[in-house]
DNA sequence: TAGGTTGTGCGAAACGTTTCGACAACCGTA
DNA sequence: TACGGTTGTCGAAACGTTTCGCACAACCTA
């Protein structure tokens, strides 16, 4: 490989001349500065990044810290690395994907003492993140996809879970459903205080309360099995009920197998949505379900992106929440009319006018 | 950041006696190797990678190259990426995540001018792909994730097709089916020469020869009406076909949609089958599907791993072929005895005795 | 014409390693 | 006692950049 060396040889010139002409770091009169770009290119220089690294302390790479494959990575994950990598791309920064094994600190502290990186994008961050604190304290740049409870002027980009919530509550209620029931991720997943299991319940209470419309939750299935058995439950509990916003992928495998062995279908009888589930997974489903899309992608780039605006500079903390995207399926319909009976005989009453005896916060719905 | 200067002065040692006592690249005295390692515990001193690489030419830096969100990742990409990333790690090595843009051979180029990586680790493959050309001519150390028509020397790790095809085959035709149908990737997968779209198609014609059970192939189905229009078709020209093996997971859900539409269930009147689908996917469907699981993330080790060695000294080329796990869902069981008419009134045959007038390479069958 | 101001380019130091030849001290042997 | 061979350590060079002070010429101004 050619090294500035033998640019200035070639251009007859020194090399900090052609650093300064190849960086624009100081004027280099015209003239000069072409006969080093023509030596540059015929030589077909590329800079050293080690070399300009351990001069400038600064690397332009970004590693994206990941716990390692809990139960298994989804495709939104996946979208926050790939978006986060193609966003590093274009604004010339290389991306290492860093799987964090058993203590996360450690990890952090080895990857930030080598310098070689020159910020970190956290994924996956709890509501008490050891990682970000430890960062803060550290001083090391980083910026998070998702968010802590308290954020403080640290960069993130995450969900809107409150867009979100009223999005799919302004969808249930414009086609005349009055009550909604959500079943939220694993309780695993809520005690470890993930951030979208809390934040996504929530938003659709107050989103629900704000429409007007009876809301029901406290459901945490996170399997198949668990997602039958939650369904069961809510609609002993909520008989009336006519739609379901459902979080876990799984869960709603077993949702779907339950309405069916009632004899009902969807979403004739009843309406159901995902909540944070691509469009690839939502059209698995039949029918296709209604979900509202997280931007996986787009939340990758904007993390990237905000670390990299750090590194340049010290702006205002940036903060960006962006919608799910509602896509509708087939899986969205008025609310019926009547409904076949319960397997065990119970009558499944049809929509009534009286309010719902809710667990959480029933309320008298309105039309939207 | 403490250096190895700085452990020097606190052990009263030479800079170069500290680097060759923590290397061990050289005899040193155990007393003063004891002291240098005390005070680089002490001032918690971390090697700098970009000196260390500067210097050795060595960067312990593998990139990942993978082709841009085509239409989107599935899971078994991100395992590759997951894999291989731990891997590296386990190893000692860092992975970067380098998506291509336009030009994948300019990306490369690039990449590999910077004298950032070490080697690279390709992914999605082409039969004739001319990144390992380039890369070969280049002289830079790479593995692939998959492999080209003729991968000569080149190490790589890759899905056992025909393994994969011959436990398809015999799990099937051990529930008594006599005869399999294939629904390739969409026929642009096919086109651009993609090896496991091929390479598929090919194992499977010949694991079914082998175990003397008919087999008919030919579709393409890309989504879910291609799907649906693919089985139709399939049974008008073989009416009586009872097992059904499909590689693209959208075309699967066309299927099942066309299979209900007939009156039919599953597995009672069909068995169906998904081919390099996660179990995670599998489980979205209803029945839940058998499906041969892709090794997605012992492939991304192992394409690291053999990465790394070759880098280590160059043995013979390592060329490992893994196959998929075959979990049994609920959608397989013996062929039915009878079945429904289908819609348009054309009766169903019962599995005829009569060799099947496939289109590929009918022949009769023999109880497995 | 002298002094200051630009404009332009040069050389050397520094970043933190690894590597290698030199060398001092010590040993055993002749 | 002198000498070759070990053993252990040191100092300096090199990797390819960036950065900074300085030199030099040309030009303007008083």
């Amino acid at each position: 490989m050619s090294s500035l060396r033998d640019v200035a040889e070639r251009a007859q010139v020194a090399i900090s001349t052609v650093s300064a002409a190849l960086n624009g770091t100081r004027p280099v009169a015209a003239g000069t500065k072409r006969r080093i770009e023509q030596a540059a290119a015929e030589l077909g220089y590329r800079p050293n990044l080690l070399a300009r690294g351990l001069q400038s302390k600064r690397t332009r790479i970004l590693a994206l810290l990941y716990p390692a494959p809990r139960s298994g990575f989804g495709l939104t994950e996946m979208q926050f690395a790939t978006g986060a990598a193609e966003a590093a791309r274009e604004l010339g920064h290389h991306l290492l994907l860093s799987p964090e094994h058993a203590d996360p600190i450690e990890e952090l502290r080895h990857l930030t003492g080598l310098g070689l990186v020159d910020g970190v994008l956290l994924m996956e961050v709890g509501l008490d993140d050891e990682r970000a604190a430890f960062l803060t304290a550290a001083g090391v740049p980083f910026s998070m996809i998702g968010r802590t409870r308290d954020p403080g002027s640290i960069d993130y980009a995450d969900i809107d879970f409150a867009a979100t919530a009223r999005d799919a509550v302004a969808h249930v209620a414009a086609l005349g459903h009055r009550e909604l029931a959500f079943l939220n991720l694993s309780s695993g997943a809520y005690a470890d205080g993930y951030g979208p299991a809390v934040r996504a319940g929530e938003e659709f209470a107050a989103a629900a309360e704000a429409a007007g419309i009876g809301y029901v939750d406290g459901y945490r299935p996170g399997s198949a099995e668990e997602g039958r058995e939650a369904f069961e439950r809510l609609m002993d509990a909520h008989p009336d009920m006519t739609a379901l916003a459902v979080m876990d992928d799984h869960a709603a495998v077993g949702v779907i197998a339950a309405v069916a062995a009632r004899g009902w279908r969807i979403p004739d009888d009843l309406t159901l949505m995902l909540v944070l589930s691509s469009v690839r997974v939502a059209e698995m489903f039949h029918p296709r379900l209604t979900t509202l899309e997280p931007p996986g992608t787009e939340l990758g780039r904007i993390g990237a992106r905000m670390l990299i605006d750090r590194l340049r500079g010290d702006g205002p903390p940036q903060q960006r929440l962006v919608p799910c995207r509602l896509v509708a399926g087939d899986s969205s319909a008025p609310p019926p009319a009547r409904r076949k009976a319960a397997p065990d005989g119970r009558a499944a009453p049809a929509r009534a006018a009286s309010g719902a005896p809710a667990e959480e916060e029933p309320r008298e719905g309105r039309r939207a």
